[in-house]
RNA sequence: GCCUUGGUAGCAUAGUUGGCCAAUGCGCCACCUUGGUAAGGUGGAGACCGCGGGUUCAAAUCCCGUCCAAGGCUCCA
């Protein structure tokens, strides 16, 4: 539906002559004068008819908006069929206008309605002020929004899960549910309560801004980048390199595990009709492409499932290829809320490890479901985080946990966690899973974040038409296991800053894993002369992170910045060191705020002690000049 | 998206009953200093005070709009 609105000293018409399709003119009222009006210009276009209570509310929404905002004193709705050129039909026009009025109406709006469907002439005498012209495009489509204003229409998967029951438990001791209030938390589940508190009250008082934020801007991480949309971060050299490292790490796991990797289209059609009824369940936060006339016909993936099942479809799969693992690091797209955006731990674009097991049966996915429960916990280990700084949330159906196997199967679960897990218990199934689970990390303000997750999907096997031949040769649909082994990458970056900064508070030095650490060694020289002897050490430490402070500053600034930085090992060079072939190290684990663990040894040693923090995970090259005298600052913390 | 608060040099802040060349620290540049484990010294450059409009003789300061951020609400495939 097209809009101009001009907010008039009056308008004035006659409607002289009719058209084919004029209606009848109650009482005979051909010519009108109306002052001090928003004059509503107004067509109706196709597609709109299909979704008229939610266009009409959108347009009434519009119309009161501008009414408050320029005080005007009534409405004039005037339909004008040359503002589109893909009208609806006029009987369908019509209904669309008498049902807008009546709206304006019901708001407590006075609104009157040119006739529709005459020749009319009209005057009009418009006020000129900045407001005074304005015109809206107003359009509800499956998932997509046009123009702003979010479309809170809901479909019926979303009103089901409205309406969905669920209950929150707490199982201690494996097989023993305790509902949640009460279970006894104390000070050793206090994170689990602060999960639990999360997850049912929302209570986040927070005054403080969140810790990583000012973190990643202060490390060169992350920032924002005000030119884009919001949640669209920049990443500097060494988030850069943090990043790609976890996503090598990732990668990786899932090969081990026995994943194939694939790369599909970010960006889909939203007439698909595999894809309507998904998008149909998150309409508000779909990023849209506008195509011809305005109108979205692309929306950005959310996650890689829509690529990965469509490929699957074309496969030819046998039930000897099951369980079938599919990979992919997918940079994914949500628009959320403006307001919920906050750094790194909530972002519209972000990049997510997605794998898609495919399964022939419940059996076969609940297994997989537990190696892969095992393989998230050793993907999170991995990267710096113990089941202690994370709390577990499993959630299934009530059906489900009838079934004495599948009780088995949970209270297996809760004991390789190995501490108290908060179980949800659905009265009936929404969406498409019927049991999932999360890790979740809690961060430095009692904000929980889901990590890891593994969720068993029954339904879009048939939605997308993915099938795979059994032994008998017949046509069956699979299982779908979803598995994002260490949830978005970003996600794990938030954690670990939030985490760093936990340690901080508890006196610890707040620092990165070593093999995530930008700058793994920093050399000091204590004169300019010494750094002939570093770069004679420089080939022996191959393999490894390391820069040199070569600036003209004081030993004692250079040790600060080190240290400001988190690089865990920081070896000065001088005399003494140029002549007993060692270094001076010191190390940052095990230094605390007040005192440094400082320890003198040859270059093998570090060498072998920094190979050993870092085992085999994946290696990048410093991201920036070996030399910090070469390099640029990215941000002026 | 809504409500609240904020936006001043690369960064962190001061300045706002409207009024002289917008202040300080860090960072940057130059010079001095060649140094031994958490900020060495001196000097210099750098700001159309988020953006757009308005009120006024005069706007960083008041008003309107807009963008961005933080907190709350809501939400999280």
């Amino acid at each position: 539906m097209q809009l101009l609105f001009i907010h008039a000293d009056f308008i004035e018409y006659e409607a002289k002559e009719k058209t084919r399709i004029a209606e009848e003119i109650a009482g005979g009222r051909k010519k009108e004068r109306i002052e001090e009006a928003l004059v509503v210009f107004t067509a109706v276009e196709r597609g709109d008819v299909e979704k008229e209570s939610s266009i009409i509310e959108k347009a009434a929404d519009e119309i009161r908006s501008i009414v408050q905002q320029v005080h005007a004193e009534r409405v004039v709705l005037y339909p004008y069929a040359h503002l589109s050129s893909e009208l609806a039909s006029p009987e369908q026009s019509l209904e669309l206008l008498q049902g807008l009025e009546e709206e304006l109406r019901a708001r407590g709006m006075a609104a009157t309605r040119a006739p529709f469907g005459w020749y009319k002439s009209f005057t009009l005498s418009c006020k000129g002020h900045p407001l005074s012209e304005l015109s809206r495009k107003i359009t509800v489509l499956e998932g997509a929004v046009a123009k702003e204003g979010e479309q809170e229409r809901k479909s019926k998967a979303l009103e089901a899960e409205e309406k969905a029951v669920s209950h929150l438990f707490v199982m201690g001791e494996p097989g023993n549910l305790v509902e949640v209030d009460k279970f006894e938390f104390g000070a050793t589940h206090a994170n689990l309560r602060t999960f639990y508190l999360y997850e049912s009250e929302k209570r986040r008082e927070v005054d403080k801004i969140p810790p990583h934020v000012e973190l990643m801007k202060r490390l060169e991480i992350a920032d924002y980048e005000p030119s884009s949309d919001p949640g669209n971060l920049r990443f500097y050299p060494k988030g850069r390199m943090i990043k790609a490292l976890l996503e090598d790490y990732v990668r990786n796991s899932t090969a081990a595990y026995g994943a194939v990797e694939v790369e599909t289209p970010i960006m889909y059609s939203v007439w698909h009709p595999s894809l309507k009824d998904y998008l149909e369940r998150f309409p508000a936060r779909q990023y849209s492409m506008m195509g011809k006339e305005g109108k979205p016909d692309l929306f950005l993936r959310f996650a890689a499932c829509f690529g990965q099942f469509l490929m699957s479809k074309e496969m030819s799969i046998s039930y000897k290829n099951l369980p079938l693992k599919i990979f992919e690091l997918a940079p994914s797209f949500r628009k959320e809320k403006r307001g919920e955006l906050v750094g790194l731990r909530r972002l519209r674009k972000f990049t997510m490890p997605d794998m898609h097991t495919f399964c022939a049966t419940l059996e076969d996915a609940l297994a997989e479901f537990k190696k892969q429960y095992e393989l998230c916990m050793h993907v999170l280990e991995e990267i710096g985080f113990t089941p202690r700084n994370y709390e577990v949330a499993i959630r299934f159906t009530r059906d489900f946990y009838e079934d004495d196997v599948h009780k088995a199967f949970i209270e297996d679960l809760v004991r390789i966690a190995g501490k108290p897990v908060l179980i949800e218990l659905w009265d009936q199934r929404f969406f498409y899973f019927v049991l999932k689970f999360e890790f979740n990390f809690i961060d430095a303000l009692g904000k929980a974040s889901a990590l890891s997750t593994v969720q068993i999907d029954v339904e879009n096997a048939e939605r997308y038409g993915i099938v795979y031949t059994d032994a008998d040769g017949a046509r069956q649909s699979p299982i779908i296991l979803h598995c994002s082994p260490s949830g978005a990458i970003e996600r794990c970056m938030y954690a670990l800053l939030e985490k760093a900064y936990l340690d901080k508070e508890a006196g610890l030095l707040p620092m990165l894993p070593v093999w995530l650490a930008p700058t793994q060694l920093r050399i000091i020289p204590v004169a300019e002369r010494h750094m002939d002897y570093i770069k004679e050490l420089l080939p022996h430490l191959n393999g490894l992170r390391l820069d040199v402070d070569d600036r003209d500053e004081t030993v004692s600034k250079k040790i600060r910045d080190a240290g400001r930085e988190w690089i865990p090992y920081v070896a000065v060079v001088g005399e003494k060191e140029v002549e007993r072939k060692t270094l001076r190290v010191t190390i940052r684990k095990e230094s605390s705020q007040e005192a440094q663990k400082v320890e003198e040894m040859s270059v093998l040693e570090l060498k072998k002690r920094i190979e050993e923090d870092v085992q085999n995970k994946p290696f990048r090259a410093l991201p920036l000049p070996y030399k910090l005298s070469e390099r640029a600052k990215f941000t002026g913390g």
